[in-house]
DNA sequence: CGAATGTGTGCATAGCTATTCACTCGCCAT
DNA sequence: ATGGCGAGTGAATAGCTATGCACACATTCG
């Protein structure tokens, strides 16, 4: 209708219930001092013109907005949609809100870091494979806290929580090697992801460990298709592996479909699998897939604790145990 | 460190540029007029301080907060991923920053309404299945404008974009009937969905159509066990289907799983599978699912439109045509 | 009855930026 | 020489709420 509208301000309020500005701020505050007549004038007014309290001037003057920014790097990986999920519940419980960030993997620092301190969000929350270290800088420098979700950034305003993801790989090793694995073979994430290191390196560390050779190695991503790539390459050689471990759920799925369909062999007769991230997904019955449960709300819950850590000084790194579920894609134990 | 710090605001960095605060305001406003000499030192001293501007007084001259918020109601449907994966695309390219908002299925407007509207968020995309009336209600009457997927909601500043999902229904009744199939059986979503509704309703209008009887029916619901459930139903009885058109593809996926494990039956060869969605996860091995595509993009796209129509009097409901991808759960036709 | 206490209300202000208005200064044209 | 003009700058203000301060009034106690 008219061109300019605007929103009902407590002041619209007021005139309509015949009080002053502040008595409407005071009804609209729990505890404030008020009469509760006065309180029901108010309400009815602001009722009748619709009116809901402007956040932003309270956030001009406590630079606490209330806004969590979350950044992903995408969406493909349903284990991010298990930490959104997460962590929704866990803001919303909290009331606070959430701001959905996507950067496309590397530059994060372009406009985005001067959009969220404009916004003076409260904190922010990478669920990054890495995060750019100037970003990171400049998040700082503004005193706004950072957590990252399975990396290992380190600076001042920057907390880290983590699966233990080195254990893993170890309980991996030996896993494989009590059911009756021999020829050990890892299934790769990217090389930039933190945990995809982590996970390599106790995965090798078990098997030395236990006196095996090292693993055959193929893949380099977290998603179905790199999986399957590095099924093909593994199983064309003529030293095929009989126990793989893989850096992730999604890969893992790959892995079995291929060897199924291109080389008609099943899990865990003819290979054994373990995967990482205990998707939904994980239960489906191609798959039945033995994989460690990363614990989101665990993982979420820490981070929530330590988004409110005032004091910049230390830097706090937080590990969460995983947790293994064994399913049909690897033999059974005894019991 | 000092308890009550405060980041660095515009009169901070004019008092260390020896300019007025209007100069540093001027120098962060493309074409303003400035001084280059000014604005360098300006800058410099901003550098210097870590000043980033403070959006919020804009926002709250303007009301205008560049945010959106998406409503959704959980992220187990890898389609929500989708959707939100291009949202965020889209809003980051109009400069637009996304609020999420989850909520338990039906009490939306408890807190949220007031949230939303504190924030002033320039609007609202919905991607319930159902979204409280009562809501919708009270964010129209604060002229913040809704964008509905695939929903039936109907109000002043309401607008919709949906799927053709009636005519996708009718569309599967035809190629599966043009496939050889005899039997027909529907796997349905959520009762309260209007996209499971409308497919439903264009499925059994194409096999009326085509003088054939109505489609067995089960299920209800988007998920993998609900279409695991509903394929155990059809499928012991007597007279079994042998084409099946599922509500979703993650439906889909639960009964070619339960008919390969529980029945010995597989696609297209004993039974034909239709999906709708077409996620990622349907062109794994075990699936190849055929599928309708929902276009993401262009149901983004549409609704990104939609947002920024300033008029609120009429009512606005966009429609787009969902793409039928052929795979190796129904039979070949002749090309 | 005076004082003290407590309750309820209004006034004024902080918080930060973009923008309008007014002003100065140097320069050109008449 | 003087009016006009454009560029550059600073002062002032709007936008909305929560809150500290002061004040008015009622109530209770010594």
């Amino acid at each position: 209708m008219s061109g300019n509208w605007r929103p009902p301000s407590s002041t619209d309020v007021a005139r309509a219930a015949g009080v002053s500005q502040s008595a409407v701020s005071r009804a609209f505050t729990p505890g404030a001092r008020i009469a509760e007549a006065t309180r029901a004038r108010v309400m009815a007014a602001a009722e009748a013109l619709g009116y809901r309290p402007n956040l932003l001037p309270k956030i001009l003057q406590t630079n606490r907005s209330g806004i969590v920014a979350v950044v992903v790097g995408g969406f493909y990986n349903p284990y991010f949609a298990m930490t959104l999920e997460a962590f929704s519940r866990a803001l919303t419980a909290a009331g606070r809100q959430m701001m959905l960030v996507r950067v496309d993997s590397d530059r994060i620092l372009d406009g985005v870091v001067d959009q969220l301190a404009g916004y003076r969000v409260d904190a922010v929350v990478s669920a990054l494979a890495l995060t750019s270290q100037d970003a990171a800088g400049q998040l700082s420098k503004l005193r706004i806290p950072i957590v990252t979700l399975n990396s290992d950034l380190a600076g001042d305003w920057i907390r880290s929580v983590s699966s233990d993801n080195f254990a893993a790989g170890v309980a991996a090793a030996r896993l494989l090697r009590e059911r009756g694995g021999t020829r050990f073979g890892f299934v790769a994430g990217p090389a930039d992801s933190p945990a995809q290191v982590a996970r390599e390196a106790g995965f090798a560390h078990g098997l030395a460990e236990l006196g095996l050779p090292p693993a055959m190695r193929a893949g380099g991503g977290y998603d179905y298709a790199s999986g399957a790539r590095a099924a093909r390459d593994l199983f064309s050689s003529s030293d095929r592996p009989d126990a793989l471990f893989c850096a992730n759920d999604l890969a893992a799925f790959g892995v079995i479909d291929v060897l199924r369909e291109d080389f008609g062999l099943t899990a865990p007769g003819d290979v054994q699998v373990v995967g990482f991230d205990n998707l939904d997904m994980a239960v489906w019955a191609p798959y039945r897939l033995t994989s460690f449960d990363q614990d989101v709300d665990a993982h979420v819950a820490v981070a929530m604790e330590l988004l409110d850590l005032e004091a910049g000084a230390t830097c706090v790194a937080r590990t969460v145990p995983s947790r293994l579920v064994e399913r049909e894609s690897t033999r059974k134990g005894r019991r």
